[in-house]
DNA sequence: AGCACGCCGACT
DNA sequence: GTCGGCGTGCTC
């Protein structure tokens, strides 16, 4: 007997396959088998999908039906679950089963051939020895904060979402552990997913697991996914999870997909964080999904952040007041003494004209060296400085294929476009003019850090006199940004520089802000951070807060320290309601007051928002395009209905108009109804497709929907 | 998305 | 004269 299958295959939604297609088999393959199958000239892997209730294969000719070239039998089908995952993302955010199902799977499933795999299997099948269940022996190193055993008390007792709204300090990771500890010993097979928003994080993060639960349930018991890993080490760890072996998954977002038969709880860890949106492809919001999962799979969820997302924040109000998070708060850091770093305002307004530094925050600093502590400088921007400029004829290092300036990196004399990657020796004249006076405009992080030095160069290290300095030695600067920790191990290597105190002042972009403890460090400083103030992006504010929050947690961890150190803004608005609430270290009240605003402007959370994006060589193309299809609303049925639910936007140029010599243009769909956005989205598909083919769809590069967009 | 076919510019 | 640019079309 011969039976027909649905496979769902790698096609994007631009395409006529972008649903499951029909294949032929020898043998009835239960949905979620993975196959490989032929698909023009080439083969490729395809998931066996579910039947759809009507024949949908009634339009395709019978005698156009091809084999499955095999099945990949040692490894189980996904199970209905993961699918319901894989069929909802793809759903929400536009994109095609098959595109979100086949990125879901580790690329060495679709690369190797059946020998290799087989290969692969049995090698895995040697190693996954079962682990040595021995719960009791669970050591339980550290006492608890009352604050956290009421919060996992509370977890215990009710079955969320959680929203845990502790403080930088407050303990949040073991409170984790300490969920997954129970869950683990409590429930036999059960697993634990652990997602934080940056690779950085994923080695401490393991480092903390494995030695909680590596003596328990064996090393093997703990895997990571991230794309950092190798394309073996990741089929490694998802064979692992997706045949429960591995009980505890900690990786990024796109964890959020791992194949676990027993998954049972969900962390999310920092929920707040950008990074947990998939800027590419499937859009997919990982935070969203992993809430969505837990109700698919009954398996708790529970969010952590200090600075939580307004949307987040919004979900977790009272019941009464429609939330449907339930919130547990941790106000307090642990240890006797801990208190939260004092907040200091420098109005830059009552400073010496253009000094980077102000005089009181350049005394701090100098202080803490001379007692041998560590200070945090951070700017959110690398290089040496963001444009040159020719002062005769007004020339500015633009990039020719951007909207961007070149930013000026003095280290290896290059001017660098952040955006396209294009780069350049730095011109000893004007390119314009001949002037060769050129001078940088503004700076960044290795600007900063040779002007911290020139401004400390007669200060001394306490307790280091050498023979070569005989009046001590001179202050030690750091940098740490994307340019100085390009290369493996560096970021780990300076990091180690600064833990052990041979650095004694660290300059750095918001990568530094983010995770890391820094015990020494005493005093952290945000030189500029106006910009976000003010900015066009009305998530600009809360982005900021939440980075100064976290920034200002990194100081004094120790509560040795912790009395008496500081966090410094300089800023030209001290007033600022962002700056109060930071002072006071409120959250709740700076997020009250964001939402107030959002609730005014009818903005999310208070409404759902979609982006159409186009790209063409020209921005013409682009916006007729969006435009074209904005039109084309009015000949859907329908079309009163939805002109009623929705507002859409002119098409306008994206903020970043030109990158790579690609014009992009931009539309925003907003609603106060998910459920009308959605099913306004899911039949406009198909206008946008036609769109593509009429004449102002000519020149048309690519097209793409992102749904919650983060910025706009 | 791949991978073909197909029609116009600068090189062995 | 070819090599190769990417525009259009197809894949169960």
């Amino acid at each position: 007997m011969i039976c027909q299958l649905p496979v769902v295959v790698h096609t994007p939604v631009h395409s006529q396959v972008a649903g499951p297609l029909t294949y032929l088999s020898p043998v009835d393959l239960p949905a979620g088998s993975l196959v490989r199958i032929p698909l023009g000239k080439r083969e490729m892997m395809g998931v066996v999908w579910d039947s759809s209730g009507e024949d949908a294969s009634f339009a395709i000719d019978p005698k156009k039906l091809r084999p499955i070239a095999g099945a990949l039998e040692g490894i189980a089908p996904l199970s209905k679950a993961w699918r319901k995952l894989v069929s909802f993302a793809a759903h929400y955010y536009q994109r095609s089963l098959g595109e979100v199902a086949l990125a879901a799977l580790p690329p060495q499933l679709r690369d190797l051939n059946t020998l290799q795999l087989e290969r692969r299997l049995k090698k895995h099948a040697k190693g996954a020895n079962p682990a040595p269940s021995a719960p009791e022996s669970a050591i339980f190193s550290v006492a608890l904060t009352a604050e956290q055993s009421s919060a996992i008390d509370r977890f215990n007792a009710e079955p969320g979402p959680f929203l845990l709204f502790g403080t930088t300090g407050s303990g949040k990771t073991e409170v984790y552990l300490r969920c997954v500890e129970q869950l683990l010993a409590h429930t036999p097979e059960a697993q634990a997913m652990v997602m934080v928003p940056e690779i950085n994080l994923t080695p401490q993060l393991e480092e903390r697991f494995m030695a909680r639960f590596g003596p328990i349930y064996g090393e093997h018991a703990v895997v990571s996914m991230h794309s950092g890993m190798t394309p073996a080490q990741r089929l490694k760890s998802w064979l692992a999870a997706h045949s429960g072996a591995a009980r505890i998954v900690l990786g990024t977002r796109m964890a959020v997909f791992a194949s676990m038969p027993n998954l049972k709880l969900i962390i999310v860890d920092e929920e707040h964080d950008p990074s947990y949106k998939q800027q590419e492809g499937a859009r997919y919001s990982a935070r969203d999904l992993a809430v969505y999962r837990g109700r698919l799979e009954e398996a708790k969820v529970m969010l952590g952040s200090a600075t939580p997302s307004l949307e987040s924040w919004h979900h977790s109000r009272p019941v009464a007041e429609g939330g449907r998070y339930v919130r547990l708060e941790m106000p307090s850091r642990v240890g006797a003494n801990a208190t939260l770093p004092l907040v200091r305002r420098v109005d830059m307004n009552h400073q010496p004209k253009k000094c980077v530094f102000a005089p009181p925050l350049l005394d701090a600093i100098t202080q803490r060296i001379a007692k041998g502590e560590q200070s945090m400088v951070f700017l959110n921007r690398r290089g040496y400085a963001p444009v040159l400029h020719c002062a005769d004829c007004d020339w500015k290092s633009e990039c020719p294929h951007c909207s961007a300036f070149r930013v000026f990196h003095k280290i290896d004399r290059t001017l660098r476009c952040h955006h396209c990657g294009f780069t350049e020796r730095v011109p000893r004249a004007c390119p314009a003019c001949g002037n060769p006076d050129i001078a940088p405009l503004g700076r960044g992080t290795e600007r900063l850090e040779e002007h911290l030095a020139e401004l400390l160069v007669n200060v001394r290290r306490p307790n280091s006199v050498s023979e070569q300095w005989p009046e001590g030695e001179p202050v030690r600067i750091a940098r740490i940004d994307a340019d100085t920790t390009k290369l493996k191990g560096e970021l780990e290597s300076q990091l180690a520089r600064v833990h052990s105190g041979e650095v004694d002042v660290l300059v750095g972009t918001q990568m530094i802000a983010k995770g890391h403890d820094f015990r020494r460090i005493t005093l952290v400083a945000a030189v500029n951070p106006d910009n976000a103030l003010f900015s066009s992006d009305f998530r600009a504010p809360e982005r900021l807060f939440s980075l100064l929050m976290q920034a200002a947690g990194r100081a004094g961890r120790d509560a040795e320290v912790s009395g008496h150190s500081e966090m410094w803004v300089q800023t030209f608005h001290p007033a600022h309601p962002l700056f109060e609430a930071l002072k006071r270290h409120d959250y709740p009240a700076f997020a009250a007051g964001q939402l107030k605003e959002r609730e005014q402007a009818a903005m999310p959370p208070f409404s759902y928002q979609a982006l159409v994006r186009a790209e063409a060589h020209t921005q013409e193309v682009a916006q007729g395009f969006l435009t074209a299809a904005s039109a084309a609303v009015a000949t859907m049925p329908g079309a009163e209905a939805i002109a009623q639910a929705l507002f859409i936007f002119p098409a306008v140029p994206m903020s970043m108009q030109r990158i790579a010599n690609i014009e992009r243009a931009q539309m925003l769909i907003e609603s106060s109804s998910r459920v009308a956005l959605q099913r306004f989205l899911a039949d406009w598909q198909a206008v946008l497709h036609a769109t593509r083919l009429q004449p102002e769809g000519k020149g048309l590069i690519r097209w793409a929907i992102d749904v919650d967009p983060l910025a706009i």
